[in-house]
DNA sequence: CTGAAAGCGCTAACAC
DNA sequence: GTGTTAGCGCTTTCAG
């Protein structure tokens, strides 16, 4: 007659006694370590069938020094390029018995700085994380602070840890080439208004194609939005109605929309009157009519790197020298480019 | 001289010592009980701040029998609806000193099973679901046994755990009775196929309309589309092109791009041509021309209604009756939506 | 009010 | 190959 059974759920200790073994062994079979007997084994398995024994995991974590979880801080979920990315990260760190902690920083420095210390104070194995203020000195100083291994996603931070770039620069400067080649020359590029690398870099790229076509840069068809997407649209708008580019490319999923929409309220259509490119390649870019030419970037491949940079490390290579792995950027050619149209020429 | 403190972070032991107290009264401290005169209290915190301590989470878990973490398996992340779900769930569970643990089901049973069992596993305090199969047996069967606090969210699921439902039948009869009063009759309700309470609620909602109004459902335009959203623009434009509905409902973010899309493509234009209600209410609803006319949940209401049902079971009252709490849907009127064309008329 | 000690469930030495 | 034991870091009796 045990004592206090019926609360408590089953431990090791239940499951040694019901097999008739040591807790030492019950452990061993559990971790299949080698030194068991069949006998052993079976007895023990036999024990955990029926009492239904899971492992706690807290006190594996405790006893380990290991929480099996990756922490995962990005400015906001409800940004597709984000949410498709984290079920990519996710499965490929399913496949090592790891789940995700998924928080979202908002670009907020507090919100970075506390979301940061509460993964190392819950013993994450190792972090993913888009700060959202790469230059603010408090973050990087947390960030490079950070006593477990940690993959920067996409940020110039000057840090020792890991990162993964996209290679926006000639992604980018794919994009424009394409267009330029198509005879355009007022080609706007819209972007949100964050001091982030893919917004600069983006830029970066952009200019960089003018430059290498011999060609000025249009500084004024740099367009950084503020975060409200109300007022996107009106800019939008206002730059197709008045300063007339005959090009566009927009960065991520809300700007598309927003200027799939001016677009259309401006009565222009794809590829005749202008032509498009999207950043980021969301599912409808290629149902839409016409089907829009997009920069496509490997997500898989990211979730591929940050596990290996990950676990390279917490398996015990911690002081492997910091890596940068660059994922390229895919220029998808669909319907919405054409040569520039006759009455934009100069 | 210490002996391994080089290696090991600093755990309450370091602090007491330094603090030249009892173990015992480092805790009580940190946990701020009554019984501590200031002085001690004083000495433990300068001792905390002197060596940076920060408590283990794993052995707290460990000893609490609580990991201060939420467990949330929703379908798809990538569904705007989910991601914006996460977000304010996370802001209000925020305030109590949680985080979550995200999963993304697929609608798959064996992930769905699997997932279920690791929240139970690691220890999860609650956790918050959507399954994605609410008449499997298996699921059913692992959700009803769940051993710890659970929301299942909007899902008919026969159970006795707690649900949080969004109110689909008066929302969608709303929508769908504002259309007829405009003089709609050949009214398309859009949505995916998926067999789960969203899908057949609404369907009941759009009858329900039509029978109030004592007319006849347009069976033919209850539209279940398959999963792959290039064959949801050509079944869209199909039906705008063939059947030639007034009015269309069209259910989720992706499904509304398409049917966008369709409309474009097809020429019409809104309100004139047709009419669009949206259900569920994307931010660039608001501002594309003409502005859609959505129904919208209330997320934050949800996030709350989850802590609330949630943290009280936590807390202790594990025995309170099977609660269940219905979330409103609210149209939101915008410009998308217009009188029945003459040309249509009967 | 404080210190000593037990013990959460587990793994890994260490003996045998 | 197996059993015994220590101890991960913490909270909480229980004495005093």
């Amino acid at each position: 007659m045990q004592k206090k059974s019926n609360i408590r759920p089953i431990s090791i200790r239940d499951v040694a006694a019901l097999a008739g073994v040591s807790l030492g062994s019950a452990s061993r079979v559990i971790n299949n370590a080698e030194n068991v007997t069949e006998e052993t084994r079976g007895k023990v398995m036999r024990a955990i069938a029926a009492l239904g024994y899971r492992p706690n995991h807290a006190a594996q974590s405790l006893r380990l020094r290991t929480s099996k979880t990756i922490g995962c801080m990005v400015s906001d979920v409800t940004n597709p390029l984000y949410a498709r990315l984290y079920r990519a990260v996710e499965d490929r760190f399913r496949k090592d018995g790891y789940m995700l902690l998924l928080v979202n920083s908002l670009n907020s420095v507090e919100r970075e700085l506390e979301f940061l210390a509460m993964f190392e104070d819950r013993g994450m194995d190792g972090v993913i994380i888009a700060p959202g203020n790469e230059k603010n000195e408090k973050v990087l100083h947390a960030v490079e602070n950070l006593k477990i291994p940690a993959v920067v996603l996409d940020r110039d931070m000057v840090t020792s840890k890991d990162k993964i770039l996209f290679d926006h620069v000639p992604g980018v400067n794919a994009a424009v080439s394409y267009l330029i080649e198509l005879g355009h020359r007022d080609i706007a590029l819209i972007l949100a208004q964050t001091n982030n690398r893919p917004v600069y870099r983006r830029v970066e790229g952009f200019r960089s194609a003018f430059k290498s076509h011999g060609l000025p840069v249009p500084e004024d068809l740099i367009i950084a939005l503020p975060a409200s997407m109300s007022s996107a649209f009106t800019s939008i708008y206002e730059l197709l109605t008045k300063r007339r580019p005959t090009a566009l490319i927009a960065q991520g999923t809300a700007l598309l929309n927003e200027t799939l929409n001016a677009i259309n309220a401006a009565g222009l259509h794809m590829p005749q009157d202008l032509s498009l490119i999207s950043i980021g390649d969301p599912a409808f870019a290629k149902t839409y009519v016409p089907a829009i030419t997009t920069l496509r970037t490997d997500l898989d491949m990211v979730a591929e790197e940050s596990a290996r940079l990950l676990l390279t490390r917490i398996r015990g290579n911690e002081q492997m020298e910091p890596q940068v792995v660059l994922v390229k950027n895919d220029l998808v050619i669909r319907k919405s480019c054409g040569p520039v149209p006759a009455r934009a020429k100069r």
